[in-house]
DNA sequence: GCCAACGTTGGC
DNA sequence: GCCAACGTTGGC
């Protein structure tokens, strides 16, 4: 059985219309550079689990559509990259500090809002809600899964 | 821009 | 290992 996850993009940054228009509708996910959430992707990812791709830090946060993991893991290119705002002067090719996973669209969907996911009680166990919540990446239970499936279908 | 919350850093 | 200071996140 896959897992799931959700996983925070800032529109301005990489939008679902961006992770559409990409070749195979696939977008490396570069730019996090959180322990726990690089451990979540290496340690507990695999291709094929779902993927709640949520738009943060901008005017309507909420789930713009639904993805999934494809591939390996492998090291964040952007931290060797002088030039990159997630360049990482500590880390090497020898020794990548930060990893990432590609990411295929499955589909776009309506954009489920922050102020429906929490209002709904289905969904009050999501680890994106709770207060304090910072991570980019966080898991996602078989149930919150399809009670968002539930609620995009409503 | 504000602010709460959390992560990271670095002196000791 | 402690902990204060600082930086970042992200909704509002």
């Amino acid at each position: 059985m896959n897992r799931h996850w959700l996983m925070k993009s800032e529109p301005d940054e990489a939008s679902i219309d961006h992770l559409a228009q990409a070749p195979q509708q696939t977008l490396p996910w570069t730019g996090v550079r959180n322990y726990q959430a690089r451990n979540f992707m290496r340690d507990a990812m695999r291709a094929g689990d779902g993927v709640l791709f949520y738009h943060s830090s901008c005017p309507q946060p909420g789930i713009a559509g639904l993805a999934q993991v494809v591939g390996d893991v492998r090291p964040d290119p952007t931290q060797f990259d002088a030039e990159s705002p997630y360049f990482d002067p500590k880390s090497s090719r020898d020794a990548p500090r930060w990893l990432l996973r590609d990411v295929q669209l499955l589909r776009k969907t309506r954009l489920l809002s922050l102020a429906e996911m929490r209002a709904a009680p289905t969904l009050a166990s999501l680890q994106v809600l709770q207060r304090g919540n910072r991570l980019s990446i966080t898991p996602v239970t078989p149930a919150e899964w399809q009670a968002v499936l539930a609620l995009l279908d409503a």
